[in-house]
DNA sequence: ATCTTTGTTGCGTTATAGCGCAACTATGCA
DNA sequence: TGCATAGTTGCGCTATAACGCAACAAAGAT
């Protein structure tokens, strides 16, 4: 029970709405600096609302040299198919934004990868 | 968006996810005394509770006589009905417990009006 | 008119959540 | 080995949320 009122506290956030929505259209996985860059939040609370994604069993994580990426988990769940189905559903223009900005940032990997860093200088630590 | 993020909100809480599998999988509108005997939880809480509910937009509100009934908002949205999709899938025993319990209400209700009030003494005020 | 029943609301307390800052780790590079 | 880059974590602060209690309102019953 307390499973899946996790799950929707993890939503109950706009950043964390935002970052899952990027996941959930793009159907790939993002590292931090991308994430942060495109919601223009401070990389330390990107970390950090990524961390609570992860342990309401909602991402996992993957290290690639010093980039971390993060994608949606395999979901077996009808709840969650589900629940990411309605997010599709959100109206909201920010949302619309930020896969637009997430497509900037696509453009500049290189072979896939996130090889550039934070953009934006004022959201470093 | 923060609409959306409001009715996350309201779903991350336990007795309010009671709440509302009660109201989506029955159907029926609910008066305040059968949401108390039924969750056991006080009735200044359900109160609460349900004004929460109804002030993110999910819940109307009907009062007949000395009895108020609470029921789900027509949902014109597909995120609404995504997301009450969602909830009926969640396999948790005390959501099926507490639909039990509902029925036990349900039967003693006269020609579909709940006119028993609060059976467990220790949560009325 | 008073009492009972069915709720609702305000207040004080405690627990949790998000933020900014600063210190820290880890990896790669010169 | 020292430096830059990418990311994480701990701390203090503030805001929000849930709870219990007690007072209140509104309606029907006596």
């Amino acid at each position: 029970m307390n499973t899946y009122t996790n799950f929707f506290k993890a939503l109950s956030d706009e950043t964390r709405l935002r970052m899952l929505n990027l996941l959930i259209v793009s159907e790939s996985e993002l590292c931090v600096c991308e994430f942060t860059d495109i919601l223009e939040i401070p990389i330390y609370n990107v970390s950090k609302h990524l961390k609570i994604l992860k342990n309401a069993g909602l991402l996992n994580e993957r290290k690639e040299s010093r980039w971390v990426y993060f994608g949606l988990t395999a979901q077996k769940e009808k709840f969650l198919s589900l629940l990411f189905e309605a997010v599709k559903e959100i109206p909201a223009q920010q949302l619309k934004t930020d896969l637009h900005e997430l497509q900037k940032r696509f453009d500049i990997r290189v072979e896939g990868k996130c090889l550039s860093g934070i953009q934006k200088e004022h959201l470093k630590n």
